[in-house]
DNA sequence: CCGCGAAGTGGCGGTAACTCTCATAAGCTT
DNA sequence: AAGCTTATGAGAGTTACCGCCACTTCGCGG
């Protein structure tokens, strides 16, 4: 689920981690800082690795050995944790669409806190570079399986049958079509609130009646 | 709405074609063919578009003016307007479900009765190699915008909005997600049931009940 | 039936995302 | 401080894809 996400940054972390691990963590931030800064300047597209890496004073090589792959500078989800605590943690006996509502929630406004405008142009990108939506979707699909064991708990039916699979990854569809949404409108909007009429379709169908 | 697809072939088309379109065709059924023979015989990433050049007796170039991605050629959807048009001949007042389950079972059977092994290998690669499977996801969502247009015809909501977008797409996951089992499942069952199945979730909700 | 414009093709050089390998350097351990 | 582990950089290689130019082939009007 890397459409609205925030990747952990600020949070203290640094109790006793040797040097070693902080200096990655920094290399880290500062290939994905490079990036954004890159890629609002000239565009996905026109940047270049060669560049990030010059600019994150790292050598490209370096770049990948973060990174798999350019797509993933960009998306960087640590957020697929997060929410499997916050599934975690939910009374068994709420509703689907009501834990959903709630997880939602829960990473947006940390998102939303955390970085705002990385948040925004991730889901612009989205929008605009097939590559980083694909990668996204892969995302979301990722998290469609950990919605689908949570609806199997709850449900009693089996994670892997084809009702409940179908059933978690539709929910997946449409709250991405949230994600571009909000990216097509501008941002316009409160991406909460989206997200929650999207549930409200997904719970109940579409307003007028038939669904 | 590419993964579930045939692409015209046999369909008899050669009245007065001039010399030049004949080629053309032939050319490209050519090239379609050596990917997918060559695929089968090393798998995908291994084919490269020289070997797939060399097999079809043409150059590199020429297959590149034929598809602009490797993964266009094993997708190569000309299915949206079979779709379109089957939407149109629906009835306005035939519910979204049962108009959806029509279309589909049409468009399966052409494909399965035209060329089974390809759309076997078709959902095959959408579950292996990520590059097809995000081309494949790009061509649902396609169709996903068809079938929001039919959607606001019936229902008099606006095309555009929120509620819609979700809803369409929402449906488009769960078909996905329908052609990812049955690829995953060796192709064992027969999608057609299988698209029954789902469309039963996607208009009752789970079996169980709470949906 | 011929010649001429248009369209299809091949070849080539370039770019950029990756991958692999290997040597060096930097951090950690005892 | 020596020695092991791990991160980094450099370089070479692969491959998808793009743009350009020259050549052939086709189809049409005179």
């Amino acid at each position: 689920m890397t459409f609205m996400t925030a990747a952990r940054t600020t949070p203290a972390d640094p109790p006793q981690l040797g040097l070693r691990e902080r200096k990655k963590i920094k290399t880290r931030q500062a290939i994905r800082a490079a990036t954004y800064a890159l890629i609002e300047e000239q565009g996905y597209d026109a940047t270049t690795i060669e560049q990030i890496a010059d600019r994150a004073e790292v050598s490209p090589s370096t770049v990948f050995r973060y990174f798999p792959t350019k797509e993933d500078i960009v998306i960087t989800d640590a957020w697929d944790p997060v929410m499997t605590e916050e599934l975690r943690t939910r009374p068994l006996d709420e509703s689907w669409a009501a834990t959903l509502r709630h997880v939602m929630r829960t990473a947006l406004d940390r998102s939303l806190a955390e970085e705002p405008e990385v948040t925004r142009l991730r889901t612009r990108l989205g929008v605009e570079v097939p590559a980083v939506r694909a990668r996204m979707i892969e995302s979301t699909a990722a998290t469609g399986r950990l919605l689908r064991d949570a609806l199997a708990e709850r449900s009693g039916l089996d994670p892997d049958s084809l009702e409940l699979r179908v059933f978690a990854m539709s929910v997946m569809g449409g709250l991405m079509e949230v994600s571009h949404y909000w990216a097509e409108t501008g941002h316009r909007d409160d991406i909460r609130d989206l997200v929650d009429r999207a549930l409200d379709v997904l719970e109940h169908g579409l307003p007028t009646g038939k669904a």
